[in-house]
DNA sequence: CGCCATTATGACAACGTTGTCTCCTCATGG
DNA sequence: CCATGAGGAGACAACGTTGTCATAATGGCG
């Protein structure tokens, strides 16, 4: 900036007048300015600037397992684009299901000093993040609460939609159910597990423990899973999968058996409805999720002081063919 | 700060160790000092570091099309891993495929003195880089070209890939091809078509404008073009999809056909296997993709002052049944 | 016992901006 | 001809850090 000054033939907070478009410059002055910023290829150092305003520095930061994954890119996409409408800008990290890494990119996002987090939390304990959210920084948790602390939380009904895809196979007959979730430590998939077994009772079906298993999903798990719980005379005749992963990993692994058992998919997903049959699933508005996560940050942002608030978003049952497979 | 160095009875530099690891601290002031930072929840403000250590501010920017393509968030994910490597974080940006905001966003991100960025750019003009990368800021395109500049790219081989398709169908007995792209503007776009017809040049099929559409694909665009050209007696016996947005359209479009013609993809996608029959595409590593070019830009970063590199990815094709229907 | 090297700490400036205050000039009106 | 005020511009401090240098207290050694 002094540069330009030199050049220009003016002093410094001039310059700085000029780009902040201040009045009281005068045209000749200001022209002279522009071409000296021009010529040196200036642009201001908005580091400096937010410093020096205290102003806020125009990013938020979020934090999801994958940035990878559909559906975490999808949540990032809506996120970004209300963080667009408020001017700002998106930091993002995956914690890869690892709360250490989780908790690193949250305290860097706050040493940096965004406007706030969107956190989809890894970990079972944010205690870490009191002091940040004491010093100013709004955190709202997404898809999953926070363990041990009170705050803005936006989830879906992983219950309610889990007991809907039960109560949908048992009324296309099913009594043999088979459940494969992601690990338990992960909070959906536990509450889709509690879905499940609460759907077992409330329909009047043994709720089977040996036809459940929660593992983190690869090719590997599920293909085992399929060869014990959907394989044989004893087999299950139906299956949810507890998540998008699952199900991708288990149409794969079922893809060259004779028979494919009957099932539902808790996440929608794309080309589901294009598959043979078409994927029943339980169906979340991922963008609604993210949507409703990033209007809550920002209404913190702006000063919103009231009670920390947990929304509960609704899920819906798409029937397709795959659910409705005769036992 | 000084807060810590009050409470501590301390000044600020001592502070300033401490947090730093920096030696010569007597063990019993640090202690002092660390739980003044405790109890009142420090937190060092990296901005102000960044500026008065001239250092680099530890992100770049990625500018893409739309984070929540699966296409751009697996390269999302892929620069993500390498920057991690290099301990940055990456500040992410959807141009919607206009080139005022594409401009808008990487401006930004030069303002926020980001350590390099990464762009797949949405125009055609990059002139407004070239104070930017002058002054310091590496500047990487990948997937697609810059439009008026010499710079750092990384591409995959479009006209190969679908010269490659075109000699895949031609094998495989068809003559009449069509060819659904996306809107020409886009390099990718372009450059495939391009290929398809050298790929109809050198195996001897006339190159049929008619059997072309060149559009932003949509359910509309797509049905339309499917009603125009995969339908009635002279319709085209073989289709390449341009991309993975017209391919997916492509294929809703053509679900209750009761015919699906021969079908190639440039681009793979997730659950292209599974379909039936499964889809043959022109598969190229998006991850590799994101690599190469995060790779290049860290080697800016830390002083590679050789001459622009233009790098192209080989593509491959996975022959998977949807290729091999019989005309 | 005095000197020097070492250790521990602080004062101060600087990074690149912008807010505040002050100063100067010139036109206007009485 | 002077008081008034508006318009234009600069000096200076401050934002929260850290690098440089200076200083004070310690201990070892001749």
């Amino acid at each position: 900036m002094s540069d330009v000054a030199r050049l220009a033939g003016v002093s410094i907070k001039t310059v700085s007048r000029v780009v902040n478009d201040e009045p009281a410059v005068h045209p000749d002055t200001a022209e002279r300015v522009v071409a000296a910023i021009e010529q040196l290829g200036f642009r201001r150092n908005l580091g400096a600037r937010n410093l020096r305003r205290g102003s806020t520095t125009g990013t938020i930061g979020l934090i999801v397992e994958d940035v990878g994954n559909p559906f975490y890119s999808e949540l990032n996409r809506a996120v970004e684009r209300i963080a667009t409408s408020f001017g700002r800008h998106v930091l993002t990290g995956s914690s890869e299901e690892n709360s250490d890494r989780e908790r690193e990119l949250a305290l860097e996002f706050c040493a940096r000093r965004v406007d706030g987090i969107l956190v989809v939390p890894a970990g079972m304990q944010h205690g870490y993040l009191v002091p940040e959210m004491r010093a100013g920084t709004p955190v709202v948790f997404l898809d999953r609460p926070a363990g041990d602390i009170v705050a803005d939380t936006v989830l879906v009904d992983n219950l309610g939609g889990t007991i809907d895809a039960v109560t949908h196979l048992v009324r296309h007959g099913h009594r043999r159910i088979a459940f494969l979730g992601d690990s338990p430590d992960i909070f959906t998939a536990a509450e889709r597990l509690r879905g499940f077994r609460e759907g077992c009772v409330r329909n009047g079906v043994s709720y089977d423990e040996s036809l459940v298993v929660m593992r983190t999903p690869t090719p590997e798990t599920i293909a085992h899973a399929v060869a014990t719980l959907l394989t044989g005379p004893s087999a299950a005749t139906a299956v949810i999968a507890g998540n998008n992963r699952v199900a991708v990993h288990l149409l794969r692994a079922l893809a060259h058996a004779e028979h494919r058992p009957a099932m539902v998919s808790f996440d929608d997903f794309e080309l589901a409805d294009l598959l043979d049959p078409p994927v029943t699933v339980v169906a979340h508005d991922v963008s609604a999720l993210g949507h409703a996560a990033a209007e809550l940050l920002f209404a913190r942002i702006q000063g919103d002081q009231s009670a920390p608030r947990k929304v509960v978003l609704p899920v819906h049952l798409v029937a397709r063919g795959s659910g409705e497979v005769a036992p």
